[in-house]
DNA sequence: AATGAATGAGAATTCATTCAT
DNA sequence: CATGAATGAATTCTCATTCAT
């Protein structure tokens, strides 16, 4: 990174993220040539080595800045709550509403962080994580407050947080037939029930 | 294609399929070169053209194969059955020790269909909606006889047809900390009580 | 190199030679293209790759060739000899005809040595400090025979050897005034009376 | 060049200059970048073009002053002396002791002089001319005055100054063996020897 | 049927140079 | 006068595909 103001730097890793999200949605990372990332993003092919050094670089970039989309809308609902069962109720509304709304992020972060290399993929997993501990102590408290009944409630964190993807990878299927809500209703309905404490 | 001999062709092809999968496994199809691909299936580079068109025929033949393993040991348990839960919870628990005995097939199949251009990828579909025409089918008669009460049977056929692919995505965060049968029997519980009438 | 013919190789091998020997000639190895260097060569430029792994294999590639040009010439002079002090002569002679023979080739060497990475560099050193060794063992001898006075045969098998690359280095100055054979009669007059014993 | 203070301009060129051969020092002119050199010099990459045309521009000036600093000491040496077997002998002397202090800047020059374009290299070789002639009559008055032999002192001089890039150019053999007094000394000897009028 | 050598289009990346501020 | 962001042509290298044997 040749470029000194930061302030720029900001803006057009913003516009490389964003035209590079373009060209990824359609034919992936590893189809998406350099050339069509630096047209797509209004940045010229010399200009993007600039504030990149290597195309993984894009793809990082790209994972992150998904990333936080999706943080900043879920990190409100993170806060400690006094119901837990509210707060998990609202998580999962949360959730399974970014998928919709962030389809193409999700999607993409689900395919193509395999081709991420170590250093930038621990840094994904270890974000992933944070939400993955988040969903676990919640659950913990809705069994301590005797809301759930659960054994293994990392399993649970896991299925959630891999809930939060089946719409974006099935909406083929499912939204010619079914509308958002039903989708998301049937999940909560799911997930709950799946947890709520039998007497 | 210009090799007479059918039962050659079908042989070679499952020849190519293997080699294909090693190489698909670690590097993913579009990062996979030919070269790769004919050097682990044993079959000369240009042998290998007697046999396929284009490297996308490699993609579609590795999804043929994964899909036929797969549904070689479903099928079994699609047959009707006098009982439609257990037969539920029969299938429940095939598809989920498949999905533990190919891993490396489904998560193949779910990261790298996109690549499939528009015949393929239909021919790919076609199946996939035969499981899922399967499941709702199955769901249906399990309401039907009292046992679940499910409005949107579709849905949950389609949770658990992805669902179904779980423990490949996930096996990272999982299997240090969980063992496979604990994965599978809350993965069973949630589908199962989320679907069980209350009265 | 994904060649399995051995002989093709060594042939494919010799042409590339040739070709990039030409190119460098007049632009030196840095500014001399790969494309440039296959037209040279009449190999494609995907074959090129074929025989060679990377540029620098070149570079490589055309100092062994141009070593083996050198060495198969001087090595006839190498050979134990009765008269060390003929031997000597003779081998001057064949020094510097040899300089003028292979101008490009010792020029090349000269000149692109030093952009050669470590391992193909100690290999260009070891063949080279060979010939300084046989130069100082030489010296030795005609010491030994009474013929030769010499306190650092080392530094003279040092100058001879560098002073066998005076000619093509210089010839722009030398050529236009003088022969061939005048400018070998002074450099041999030079080491032969600078080393001669004085009573 | 737009800039119009020739005292600046002076000073930047010596700046660029010391920087440039900081980095040719170590990857020789075409794999230094321009951007490697702004830095060295700690001129900015849009200054550094108000001092030159092109990055040859800066293989030219650093050929010139490599050449001032040889010349700034050898000139010393150039006027005319009562006793010329004495001033060559001192010629000589700095000759080689200048080889030793100015390594980095004769190696460059030997190396890299075949990338300038025509008009440059011919100013360049016009200045290394100017030595040759001097040498050329030093020996001749040499000759006149009785102390050396020698019919063709150009030969001669072109040697002497060929052998003024020998301790650059195998101080890798040279050493870790030998002191610089010897390498000298054997050079003087060599030279002296080879031209003295034996009776 | 099988082999592997050949090809050239296209990939990622670098860099000299320009130019607005 | 100085700065550093922008540009696109050119570079090295890879790879799917073809074809003579």
């Amino acid at each position: 990174m040749k470029i000194k103001n930061a302030d720029l730097v900001e803006k057009k890793k913003q516009q490389i993220c964003r035209g590079a999200m373009r060209v990824f949605k359609t034919k992936g990372f590893h189809a998406a040539s350099i050339r069509e990332i630096a047209e797509a993003s209004q940045v010229s092919l010399g200009s993007l080595y600039d504030y990149i050094e290597k195309k993984e670089d894009i793809l990082f970039l790209v994972h992150q800045h998904g990333l936080d989309q999706i943080y900043s809308r879920i990190e409100k609902h993170m806060v400690p709550h006094s119901d837990p069962h509210e707060q998990f109720i609202n998580v999962l509304q949360e959730l399974f509403r970014i998928s919709i709304d962030l389809k193409d992020e999700l999607m993409f972060i689900y395919t193509e962080t395999r081709h991420l290399e170590k250093p930038y993929l621990n840094e994904i997993l270890r974000r992933d994580r944070e939400f993955l501990d988040f969903l676990e102590s919640l659950i913990k408290k809705c069994v301590n407050s005797g809301s759930f009944e659960c054994r293994n409630p990392a399993i649970y964190a896991n299925i959630i947080s891999f809930l939060g993807v089946m719409i974006p990878m099935r909406g083929w299927d499912l939204f010619p037939k079914h509308s958002e809500e039903e989708v998301i209703d049937a999940l909560i309905h799911l997930i709950d029930s799946g947890l709520t404490r039998r007497s």
